[in-house]
DNA sequence: AGGCAGGTTCTTA
DNA sequence: TAAGAACCTGCC
C-alpha cells in the first residue's frame, strides 16, 4: 500500500542512527524493518511517498506507531535556534529525517546489553545469530533471506551458555543469560516498568547485571520511548567535551533531549565533529 | 601485532 | 567512594 509522509522521515538515516539493529537496507531504495512477529518492506518512491508491504490495517495497528508517526519531528527540530546553538542546528539539519522508533523494551534491553564495547556491525551480527538460534521464522517469502523474530525471554533463557557463546557475545553472554532468566522468571517485569517515574525506572534498570548508566539510558530512550533520556557514549562525550565546554542546554531542549542526542550522535559519527 | 570498538564489573587503595 | 584493570571478539 502507498503511504505519503510529510514529516521528517529518512529510512537510511534511521537505519544508520544506531538505535535499531534490525532495520536495514535490502538494496537501493528498499528497506526492511523487523519488529515483534512482523516484517515490513518499505520502498522509497520519492516525493515523500512510500510503498509499504503491509495491509492498511497492519499499518494503522502497528507500523504507524512503530515509526512514531504521531509525533512531529519537524516541530522538535524547530526548537533549535540557529544563532543560540549553531552546532546542534547543523547536526539537526544533517540528521533531519531521524525518528525515535517505538521498539520493544525486551528486545532493546538485550540489544543494548550486547552493544557494550562492540561496533554496530558486530552488534547486528550477534543479534541475528540469536534470532536464528532462538527466534521463529516469520517471513520466508523474501528474496533477501528468511526472517526470524527476536527470541522471547523464555526461548533465550533456555539457551545454554555454549549456545550463547556461539553468538559471539563474548563476556556479555552471562549478562544476556541473567537478563533472560530475570525476565522469564517474572522477577523483572519490563511491561509494568513503563508506569515508573524516570528516576525509578533508571534505578530499576541499574539493578540488572550488565546494565550501567549508558545502557540504561538507551533502554529508557529507545525501549520506553522517553524522549528526554540522553545516553552518553564515547561519541557524545567527545562532542560535549569539544563543542560544549560550557555545558549543553538540557533545560532548553527538555523534554526532547534524546532527539537532540540522536542528531549529535549521527553528526559526530559521520565525522562532522 | 597491538590497539580499539556505542561499557560494566571487579579489584584495589 | 573512586580510580584502574580486566573482559570476549573481530577487524584493522
Amino acid at each position: 500500500m502507498k503511504i505519503t509522509i510529510q514529516d521528517d522521515f529518512d529510512l537510511q538515516k534511521i537505519a544508520d542512527s544506531g538505535q535499531c539493529f534490525r532495520f536495514n537496507v535490502c538494496k537501493e531504495g528498499l528497506f526492511r524493518a523487523v519488529a515483534k512477529d512482523k516484517c515490513l518492506y518499505i520502498k522509497e518512491l520519492g516525493r515523500g511517498e512510500y510503498d509499504f508491504s503491509c495491509s492498511q490495517k497492519e499499518y494503522e495497528d502497528f507500523w504507524k506507531n512503530y515509526l512514531d508517526l504521531d509525533i512531529c519531528y519537524r516541530d522538535i527540530r524547530g526548537r533549535i535556534d540557529k544563532d543560540a546553538d549553531p552546532y546542534l542546528y547543523a547536526a539537526s539539519e544533517y540528521g533531519k529525517g531521524i525518528r525515535i522508533l517505538r521498539q520493544d523494551p525486551w528486545e532493546m534491553l538485550i540489544s543494548f546489553i550486547i552493544s557494550q564495547r562492540k561496533n554496530i556491525p558486530a552488534i547486528k551480527a550477534s543479534i541475528e545469530k540469536l534470532c536464528i538460534l532462538a527466534g521463529d521464522v516469520i517471513d520466508k517469502s523474501g528474496e533477501f533471506g528468511d526472517v526470524y523474530s527476536f527470541p522471547t525471554p523464555e526461548r533465550l533463557a533456555a539457551l545454554s551458555m555454549e549456545e550463547l557463546s556461539g553468538c559471539s557475545l563474548g563476556y556479555r553472554d552471562k549478562y544476556v543469560h541473567q537478563a533472560a532468566m530475570d525476565v522469564w522468571s517474572g522477577a523483572v517485569d519490563l511491561g509494568s516498568w513503563k508506569n515508573l517515574s524516570d528516576s525509578e525506572l533508571m534505578e530499576k534498570l541499574l539493578t540488572l547485571y550488565g546494565v550501567g548508566v549508558k545502557v540504561a539510558n538507551c533502554e529508557i530512550l529507545f525501549g520506553y520511548h522517553r524522549l528526554d533520556a540522553f545516553p552518553r557514549d564515547v561519541w557524545i562525550n567527545r562532542v560535549l567535551d569539544t563543542r560544549y565546554p560550557e555545558g549543553f542546554m538540557f533545560e532548553r531542549y527538555a523534554p526532547y533531549n534524546g532527539v537532540m542526542q540522536q542528531y549529535l550522535f549521527f553528526y559526530s559519527r559521520a565525522g562532522e565533529l
